[in-house]
DNA sequence: TCAGCTTTTGCATACGTATGCAAAAATACA
DNA sequence: TGTATTTTTGCATACGTATGCAAAAGCTGA
């Protein structure tokens, strides 16, 4: 059955350390147990002995054993998305603390479950964290079965035991609103993501809402589906429209880098002269001066460790009560919005 | 031992899967795999059985017996950095396709081997990947002794045993230069990566020898290390100086990005008027508008091809011989070198 | 020194899948 | 129909680690 690699011979295991070492597997064994039974003098001797033979647990046996992978199963559906990007690295190096790991599951589309994510299950894994893609029901009870939580970071779901994080959205369109209208904007539009999105339809609400409340309607919207160039199609709309806007708030940075180009050079307007941009997620480049972007900020880190957090408490208490954590952002301003 | 999930029973197995099609749990694993000797009738009353019970194979334990898991550890050290956030997507669904997954291991800073890496041996992996990061000595000699081939991209080595893939490098500092000569540019500089990056190093090469040959000497040189800040420092010192360039070769689109990002905002010079500027790598932003970036390409797509090839080759064989492939890329002009 | 107690150790077995080997079943051929 | 051959099956065991349990060793205090 085991086929060796050619010439290489085969890794040492515990058996091998314990024979050097001249005790049982299962001394080495508890060797690397933490809080194990075992006597200060022969777990030096057995270190000892490990690492004169170069000796690396199987972690693959010991998730055998144990029933655990401290493995993380993530699921991202674009990393070319610099806010995700961030959120990956944010995750990768707060779990790496904890010595866990992530397996990383990449989906060609946004929003739709990705098929090959119910493979995750088979590696055992100690959670599934997704970003930018929905866990649909028959996945969310697989993982229910097999005691797997979900946590979604940045969107909404309705499935029962499905964790959600997310930033502050509903506020975030209020807050873009009160601060347009306080800088004397008239003309105001909004870049959605998808329909289908949660995320997108809540920073909506509060754009719309509080707009309404200062008795304006009708506000013109556009759905870019979070892609650069879904969002410069919704900008030629919008600025070709006979009553061109003079505020468009888009609903992530990506969007409104896209947004921008399109106004800069396709219409040649000055920003924020003739019209001022809002974004929302504050991702690295917003504060590159190519863009110099104003945004409501949705903080990378913040959002992994509440999700890590999440994954934690209910791994240990063996909990499935789905639970849901709101991230602080603010309104970053910048030079994309007149003063 | 097993502290089984609070109420979750246990996810069934091969044996539970062998009791209700009736068959040994010897069957049910052949079932399951490739080419092996079973009756097709059976194969379907198993498979059957399998989706009656919800059943996954415990990859860990699959794991163990085979001694190769399928899995990918990919070692990067930004995520932030486009160019490598793409190299990420591309590996990954290049993977996917031959049912193999990627395991993160981010890294805090470049070119230095993150001590994490070695444990990703203990998850048997059936290769290393790594991009922005250099392999110890100590590392690939662990590695060796494991079977376990690595290969770098986009970073050279002198390592016995470590494979690598990178694009064009010399040539793209040569067909830069060759770029900035016929286009009447009089005033060269060149913005490092780092000073251990053999890739840096190789565009250095090509783009200072290229220029010699038509008598230009003394060409200055920042290092930005890589990084959005420490290219802004580089072009600081380089357009503040007396003399200052009128073409600037970047060892990366992303400190592309700051350089001209400085230029424009700080020393308000017109791009590409006053001042060329040309990157490397092509990442989707250098064709956004807010950039719009000459630069000489280096597919992701292509890189992570070879990479998985080499892998792939490796495996199969049995081998351990490394191998190297370069990648051909082209220079890509647009609106931020004068015509 | 010995009884009673605590700490440390090894034995045996479990985790879920893969596979060599021999037995059993199916098929082919005479 | 019976024998030879091939295909399919199950048994037994291996992979490397963790852990309950009982035995062994170490320690305490008289």
């Amino acid at each position: 059955m085991v086929s060796k690699k050619l010439g290489g011979r085969r890794a040492p295991t515990e058996s091998d350390v314990a024979k050097l070492a001249g005790v049982s597997q299962s001394a080495v064994s508890r060797a690397y147990t933490k809080g194990a039974s075992i006597a200060q003098k022969t777990r030096e001797k057995i270190l000892q002995a490990a690492k004169e033979l170069g000796y690396q647990p199987n972690l693959m046996a010991r998730s055998l054993a144990t029933n655990q992978s401290n493995i993380i199963a993530l699921a991202i559906s674009n990393l070319e998305n610099p806010f995700y990007a961030n959120v990956a690295q944010q995750l990768s190096s707060q779990l790496r603390e904890i010595g866990k790991h992530i397996l990383l599951f990449t989906s060609p589309s946004d929003d739709e479950t990705d098929p090959m994510l119910e493979r995750a299950l088979s590696y055992q894994v100690d959670a599934l964290i997704m970003t930018a893609t929905m866990a649909s029901p028959e996945l969310a009870l697989q993982c229910k079965k097999a005691g797997v939580p979900i946590v979604q970071i940045n969107r909404g779901s309705k499935i029962a035991g499905v964790s959600t994080v997310w930033g502050e959205n509903h506020r975030a369109g209020e807050v873009a609103a009160e601060h347009l209208l306080k800088t004397k904007h008239k003309r105001f539009a909004f870049v959605a993501g998808s329909k289908t999105s949660s995320t997108s339809q809540m920073r909506q609400d509060g754009f719309i809402e509080h707009l309404a409340k200062s008795g304006i309607k009708n506000v013109p919207i556009e759905y870019g589906e979070y892609s650069f160039s879904g969002a410069a199609n919704a900008a030629r709309k919008l600025l070709s429209s006979k009553n061109r806007p003079d505020a468009i708030f888009c609903a992530s940075d990506y969007m409104a880098f896209s947004v921008l180009d399109v106004a800069k050079r396709e219409f040649n307007l000055n920003v924020p002269n003739e019209v001022s941009i809002i974004g929302v997620d504050d991702v690295p480049e917003a504060s590159h001066s190519a863009y110099d972007l104003t945004t409501f900020s949705q903080p990378a880190g913040a959002l992994a460790k509440a999700a890590i957090e999440i994954v934690e408490k209910m791994n240990s208490e063996s909990s499935r009560r789905a639970m849901h954590i709101e991230v602080e952002g603010q309104l970053i301003i910048r030079g994309s919005t007149k003063a």
